[in-house]
DNA sequence: CACATAATTGAATGATCGTTCAATTATCTA
DNA sequence: TAGATAATTGAACGATCATTCAATTATGTG
């Protein structure tokens, strides 16, 4: 009755990860210490060390907590996308996808980004090196199906997919700045639009050249 | 004749500044120490408070050099680009003058990359507030003028613009990684042509839209 | 040559870094 | 309830952080 309990390991370990999570998004591997993770998380500073071994294996840790997110996300559905045998649905859906994706998990985005630029053994990736290769090998089957202009190296077009949809949060910080959410959620939608339409007017067999 | 000499604090100067850029631009702001810089520049780590006042100052006048190599780079004529009357070569131009800038200076790239991680009061940006609004006030003017569709929020279109020369860089560090220098160069070639077309095949006035 | 100025040095500052550890406290198990 | 186990604490470690400063050395000026 007057026992005093504690917080169960579990609870102190979640602690620590969502504290550290929040700390790495936010400042990055080198800039942050262990010291604020353990301030943000309201725990003793050692309980890192018992829970987590260093501060590497913990942003091993939160990067593995993001990328099971990944996994889990009914937004990016892989299996349903390569199923699609019409190419511009592909893009299209592809296009949407990784929007969405970011849009509803701004921190690995942000985590992908600290990581290009903070070189780590362990690399959180949002596709594995063979999901990559079935991509470009759907590309290039799109291609002799002559659903998409075979003009272009399958892997530029690849990585002019996976660029476009990433700009609407890199630029213009301040254009969605003061949006409501309403705004907001239209100008992304236009977004999406935008970059779906660019894509497959230019890209599809028949469109005209201006070079 | 048998005098010691030493370095001008000229070159002092320089050296500093130069080993600055090489660690800021490779571990950032957090990941730098002035003893790594010191170390690098092969001085004595007091004189970089003698020469530069502290980091946050040393940061800022890398970032200074590095803006000063942006305004004196011929590669983005502001100007020229301005002048053009025609909308296809208005976008075709940008898009190029955007990817050779940043194929030319890494640095430069890098460095923005990291201010959008490591927020810092002085922000080097390759545009000015005014000359986000001189582009954006073109393209506003040439969907009047019917030579791009009105469909869509010039900013957006802003946005990709942006957006798509940086994607050769930022993805697929892999597949340029054995390349030849002439492989290389055929790639980023073919790459701006593919940027540039897909932009353009899309958003002229007559494209047909796909959704 | 003498003197002022500027550049350079090396040692020292206190703060914070990541990490360890022995001691304490709560929980689980027999 | 006793004893083992696991969680938690606070103090301490040496290393490194950014920064300061007095002393030294070279350079420029009269």
């Amino acid at each position: 009755m007057t026992t005093p309990t504690r917080p169960s390991a579990d609870s102190t370990r979640a602690a620590i990860l969502s504290a550290a999570r929040t700390c790495f998004v936010e400042k990055g591997f080198a800039g942050t210490s262990i010291s604020a993770i353990a301030k943000e998380a309201q725990i003793n500073q050692s309980l890192i060390y018992h829970h987590f071994g260093n501060k590497q294996e913990l942003w091993v840790d939160v990067k593995i907590t993001i990328l099971e997110e990944y996994h889990n996300s009914q937004n990016m559905n892989w299996d349903k996308l390569l199923t699609l045998k019409n190419c511009d649905e592909f893009i299209s859906e592809f296009i949407q996808y990784r929007f969405g994706f970011f849009d509803q998990h701004p921190d690995a985005l942000r985590i992908i980004e600290w990581q290009y630029l903070e070189p780590d053994p362990f690399q959180l990736t949002a596709y594995t090196p063979e999901s990559i290769q079935t991509i470009i090998k759907r590309i290039k089957y799109f291609q002799k199906q002559k659903q998409l202009s075979s003009k272009y190296n399958p892997e530029l077009i690849f990585s002019l997919l996976l660029t476009i949809p990433l700009g609407f949060f890199r630029s213009f910080r301040d254009l969605t700045a003061n949006l409501s959410k309403q705004q907001l959620s239209k100008l992304k939608k236009e977004y999406v639009q935008l970059c779906i339409e660019t894509v497959l007017n230019s890209l599809n067999e028949n469109s005209t050249s201006y070079l």
